[in-house]
DNA sequence: TCGAGCATTGTTAGCGTTAACAGCGGGGCC
DNA sequence: GGCCCCGCTGTTAACGCTAACAATGCTCGA
């Protein structure tokens, strides 16, 4: 025989990674009578299988992904790209992907880009390409982005993660809307004369349903519309972004994710204020931390990793051709202890003359 | 039928990936030659190698992994195993991987789970190696995982990820014990009795090196150690524990991270108590939220995507048998509002007898 | 002038796997 | 009894790429 790799064991026998020749050897068989039991084919008799099975265990063999992919041009792997990997909405998508993905016997390739540059996505969707994922999800909100990724998809199937604006999950992002809107009902039921917007960046997706589910709730109940304030999703924007707030004198405040939300807590409380008390807050996500804030944030709970999983859904589907539509999760508000009546007299120094003329 | 991917084009033309073969022929030369190209290799006509450059570009040309993989046997390719991807230094570590392998030349394969057991572990390590992984960052902290991990090091070469106990980065247990000391030391000084532990799962070398530091710290000054809660990283076993840390009549909590003394914070609030004028609390990892919580909690800075840096650095070094010993990531304590002198009298019912008798 | 020696390019043979087809017994059908 | 077909197994030729070596055309020194 040829030239083994591996190590070279001392007593001459050379140790490498079994390859299926060797299982064929092993068992008096052809490669091809392995390759079909590796692979399920009911042709092979009963008898065979099992001396192969034996031969593969023994040797401890494991079918090489590259040279099946090599062949078969399908490589049962699947690309994410992903941009603000900490955050928690990334990771658990991220997540859902993944689990999803394993499930149907794909393996995941994994790029994080740091900036959402039309170049850096355009680089990783790239590099993608280059390992032959068969399909990608690309968790990469911002608009920009997900420009550059429907360009691709005509090189590799693309599903865009939060799937808003996507052909995938159509009606994800009026359910977005209709959470939104849920959540500022709850504080107009409350009493509170507006509700004051911390909105996420423009050019996302989930920003301007977010953004549209409060606008339509404050014009359905005939409420002035302030002029919404914009964060990065940070907890830090969020803390900036309050400052400017409660200047305006709102009693309450819905923020476009949860980070935001504790920022804002934060900003009221250093102003002074208590939340609920004088300030109303409600986020969105219901990040894990959520329910263990002081105070327990109400927010939106929305299912990151279930969006993962449908991502893949969607995206095994048009592999094989199939359409698939799976429903869209629902995000639905979790009320806690973060909101509450308006205070009798708003925190804001200005407030009450703007507020006053206003209503 | 043998249907190509992509567009298919209106003429007729079938529309295909082009390969090295498509290149060459549009240069004029031998695939070696585009091959040569591609990777850079000197011996290569200047001439030769614009017209060759220009042809991939006409093209669109990229190399396919599978087949270099196949023929070089290397896949340039490094797998992660990743456990409770939704922690905060979990997702921050991925990053840091993701990052430098990136930087490295390398893609990343990811495989998440969700229990760490010695098999799923292991079936996680098995697919990886499947897919002719080079090496494999584990980020698996349980000692019963890590075993798994060691032993699977004789396949494919494996770095632990938090690197506690591995043989890569040895000093960072130290290092992490450090910093736990000079929390717990930061509390004493400010003059309470005792610093009661909040550790997280036992088999965790994180846990153990924290609660280390806690001890040592303690018995250094003379205290009383009241025996550690444990919790499970999350902020729901963080409040859960704060229940009896409060019974016990603490004043002062090291939590072994920052979600879990949210919790605490949680618990001491709802028990009517304030956080710091109550009780202290500090955590550990510093992440992101931290310092916009209500309050600022005093924790542990840790740069987590710098130890996932690290850990690729090892990785790679041993797979070109240079054996790469990078300086530890050290944390260090940051003090924000969460921590403040010990109350004239304590907030647990039955602790000040339990205290009074301790001291 | 000739061959050594260099720079550049081409040729051949796989890497480990599967697709496609070929072969080979034996049982059922007419 | 002959034929066909079915169940099972084997053979051959790729997949796209690179390692190893062979071949070409030069320049240069003796």
């Amino acid at each position: 025989m040829r030239r083994n790799r591996g190590t070279p064991d001392a007593d001459g026998e050379p140790v490498r990674t079994p390859v299926l020749a060797d299982v064929a050897e092993l068992a008096g068989v052809s490669q091809q009578t392995v390759s079909r039991v590796v692979n399920g084919s009911p042709s092979v008799a009963r008898r065979t299988r099992e001396r192969v099975e034996a031969a593969i265990a023994e040797l401890g063999y494991r079918p090489n992904a590259a040279a099946r992919a090599l062949v078969t041009r399908r490589s049962r792997r699947i690309g994410v790209v992903a941009a603000r990997a900490t955050l928690h909405g990334t990771a658990a998508t991220l997540l859902g992907v993944q689990e999803a993905a394993r499930a149907a016997g794909y393996s995941v390739s994994v790029v994080m880009v740091r900036d959402i540059l039309p170049e850096t996505v355009e680089e990783a969707l790239r590099e993608l390409h280059e390992q032959s994922v068969e399909g990608v999800v690309a968790i990469v909100p911002e608009d920009a982005a997900q420009e550059t990724v429907a360009a691709a998809d005509a090189v590799v199937p693309c599903v865009l993660a939060p799937g808003l604006d996507g052909p995938g999950l159509p009606d994800a992002y009026w359910l977005e809307v209709a959470a939104a809107h849920e959540a500022v009902r709850h504080l107009v039921e409350l009493g509170h004369r507006t509700v004051h917007h911390l909105a996420g960046p423009a050019d996302w997706a989930e920003s301007r349903a977010r953004a549209t589910g409060w606008r339509t709730a404050l014009v359905e109940t005939l409420r002035v519309v302030p002029a919404p304030v914009r964060g990065d999703w940070t907890a830090a924007s969020g803390y900036l972004a309050a400052l400017r707030l409660l200047e305006d004198g709102a009693t309450a405040v819905f923020a476009a994710n949860d980070h935001m939300a504790l920022g804002v807590v934060r900003a009221v409380t250093e102003a002074g204020g208590a939340v609920p008390g004088d300030v109303s807050v409600v986020g969105f996500d219901d990040m894990p931390d959520a329910a263990y804030l002081t105070p327990p944030l109400t927010t939106v709970h929305k299912d990151f990793a279930e969006v993962g999983r449908r991502c893949v859904e969607v995206l095994l589907g048009r592999l094989s051709d199939r359409l698939v539509h799976p429903e869209a999760v629902s995000p639905r508000l979790v009320v806690r202890a973060s909101t509450a009546v308006p205070p009798a007299v708003p925190l804001g120094g200005r407030a009450e003359r703007r507020t006053a003329a206003a209503g």
